[in-house]
DNA sequence: AATCAATTTGAAAATGATTTTCAAATTGGA
DNA sequence: TCCAATTTGAAAATCATTTTCAAATTGATT
């Protein structure tokens, strides 16, 4: 992330998001951190890394926002498949998305910006279970 | 929607919701019925045709829950491409999205919900322009 | 057209996640 | 060490949404 200072809280905040496996809301940094860093901190970090671009938010059922952990990638696009059941996020890493995107720009006149984009559904294991 | 009891609340609030041609907050829909219905009222019927399926909900960068009316659009595919400059939403009715799909299900063995996907850039009026 | 139970309405109050405020603490450069 | 920029966090504020509950409405049955 593009910080200017370095602390504490901040190696705390972002070493508990990149474990985290799941989804997670920011009370769950805030109880698992141990009170460690203010709640304040944390929603102001987690809103920070959001806009970067390195967590995916949604809503849950409970109106809490819950976001997600979507690993550095230095890939050329951003696509991903996001399971409804399991939670996990999957990178798309394959030319059909460059395709896609050519296709755009060259029968739909359009062009792309590149950004995260994040198709819901069901993945391999979870349609098998 | 599955109601026990007819109403013109319940009339006035669906035929305002399947008039909207974008996304929508319950706020929208109190302003625009000029205030003929209680708000809790709407917030009421809008929780049950969303938990009856009839409306996909998500949370907007202003942390308020945004709804869309699914009935009405008999496309197969709900592929928008929104212009960053003019705004403008564009559907893509094109075999690509069915293709990429396709895809999707039989390379990476994903099942896609079909949601709506919406991405950004820059629309051709524009990059002329 | 009257009765009645089930359902719906909406104003007001409550809830609760998130944001704002602001003074104190911290960072990093000179 | 000094200092300006940044960060922190406790407390207060915000604001969308939910809950409460008494009054109104619905629809079925006489």
């Amino acid at each position: 992330m593009k910080e200017i200072y370095k602390t504490k809280q901040k190696d705390l905040i972002i070493e508990k998001i990149a474990s985290q496996k799941e989804e997670f809301k920011v009370l769950d940094i805030y109880n698992s951190l141990d009170k460690k860093v203010g709640l304040t901190t944390i929603y102001r970090l987690v809103d920070r890394l959001f806009k970067e671009g390195l967590l995916n938010k949604t809503i849950g059922d409970d109106n809490v926002t819950y976001y997600q952990y979507l690993e550095k990638c230095n890939h050329e696009n951003h696509f991903y498949l996001k399971c409804e059941k399991c939670g996990n996020i999957i990178h798309v890493d394959c030319d059909c998305i460059k395709d896609l995107m050519n296709h755009i720009l060259n029968e739909h006149n359009f062009k792309t910006n590149n950004e995260r984009i994040i198709i819901s559904g069901i993945c391999s294991s979870c349609r098998k279970g």
